[in-house]
DNA sequence: GGCGTAGGTTTGTATATACCTGTATATACA
DNA sequence: TGTATATACAGGTATATACAAACCTACGCC
């Protein structure tokens, strides 16, 4: 889907986006690793047919996300990955758990169909009355209780969602897979478990919780409201990313 | 500083960054508001005597930064502000008490040079041995203590630290002036209070905080290593942005 | 008044070209 | 063997130009 040269408005996809999915599935594919050298411009340009300030732009843009390095007479390498995240990006938990050594499982507490609230459609930024999928469910690492997951889904973008097997597979798998996302937010705070939070995460009233809420959009349209509630001692967050111009 | 023409490295700043300062200039001095729509392309080609691409290229990535937007056909707008933050840049505490209808004020519990150790070099990313400066004060919201701030900074970038008075002003703050930054890393925890944390911000055992670990770096040293802790139930960290292209 | 259209403005993208600096390599020389 | 020099190649920036798409306005027509 993201190889297809339309965009999902149906519009041709831009030629400097086409250039930058290219090497991204290099890069994701495994055929171009960290430190490997890729083509240069020049190169690229015979490639693709476009002009060397085409490539410059993808280039140039992929090494601002962090996934290329630049060295100027020399070339443009794969850069090494984050070594962990989850700030600025959408990270899966069982990604997360594998990538500390542990073992994911999944618990699906309820999946279904409601109609919102008010107080609901203020979380997707729509109105009251529309359709959305509400799935609870429950993340182990091993047998540990590691994160609980609340989530709503637009119904409209997402009208797979209540067929789907969660309990292999995470919903934030899915969804990156199922919708292109345009914008991300993030709200984190720490938090005390309430009765049921404590319960499910087998927690004492002083261990801390952090606290994870993500909305998700696509163009002007909330695709997902989700709010993860980990044990402090489990779970962080991290990120590096260079500073935005705002003073 | 940063409306020098050069850059740091002594290298003469590029038309495109010239064209991004001032424009942020414009925008962080008030004289362009939030909603206004800012000259168009050709306007600041007349202005600044150079080619369109160049303007083009500024005003894409200041859109790219959320602080304008575009809208073809119709012009270039300055941006609303983040309405919180704190996750994808440096925020003051006394300007995040500000903007939740605070009053700061801090106090200063120990100011001084140290020679590193092990451990703490590891947090700056150097050797023990160095010359460091260390900084334990506290952040207040009126009367009520707010956050806790524990920072070491890299002496040889910052050798006017130990002079200024953080009384009347906060070290992000006066940092973000005295240096360049480059890279930023947060990494983000929900800790209980240890004993002295409880004592110094007011707490219970079971009051969750929120902790806040932030390194910035200057090219390839790191500038400042700090910790916040802050009650949960005061402090929070958000942020929107647009997905890195990672998968 | 209401409607549609033409033309101008604005942004978005793409191109070809040019010149600069930094890097690597091959060659010539001491 | 070691050092200087020439050359080719890498990316970084800047320009002039072109066309497309979105939007607004003014004009003319009914």
């Amino acid at each position: 889907m993201a190889s297809s040269v339309q965009t999902s408005a149906n519009r041709p996809m831009p030629a400097y986006e086409r250039i930058k999915v290219d090497i991204l599935h290099h890069i994701d594919g495994g055929t171009w690793r960290p430190g490997d050298r890729i083509p240069s411009e020049n190169d690229l340009v015979r490639q693709f047919g476009v002009s060397r300030m085409t490539v410059n732009r993808a280039l140039r843009e992929l090494t601002n996300d962090g996934r290329l390095l630049r060295v100027p007479g020399t070339g443009t390498f794969v850069a090494e990955p984050d070594t962990d995240s989850g700030l600025l990006d959408i990270r899966s938990v069982d990604d997360y758990i594998a990538a500390h050594g542990g073992k994911h499982r999944s618990e699906v507490m309820s999946l279904e169909e409601v109609v919102a609230d008010e107080a609901v459609a203020a979380l997707l930024d729509t109105v009251a009355g529309v359709r959305l999928f509400h799935i609870v469910m429950r993340h182990f690492d091993d047998e540990t209780p590691f994160q609980l997951e609340d989530r709503y889904v637009n119904a409209d973008l997402v009208p797979d969602f209540l067929d789907q097997d969660f309990n292999n597979g995470t919903p934030s798998s899915y969804l990156t897979d199922a919708v292109p996302v345009t914008e991300i937010e993030h709200v984190i705070e720490s938090v005390a478990p309430d009765v049921d939070e404590r319960k499910f995460l087998k927690l004492d009233e002083s261990d801390p919780c952090l606290v994870l809420r993500r909305r998700t959009w696509w163009n002007d349209d909330v695709v997902t409201n989700v709010r993860f509630v980990s044990p402090g001692h489990l779970f962080r967050l991290s990120g590096r990313f260079k500073p935005f111009s705002r003073q």
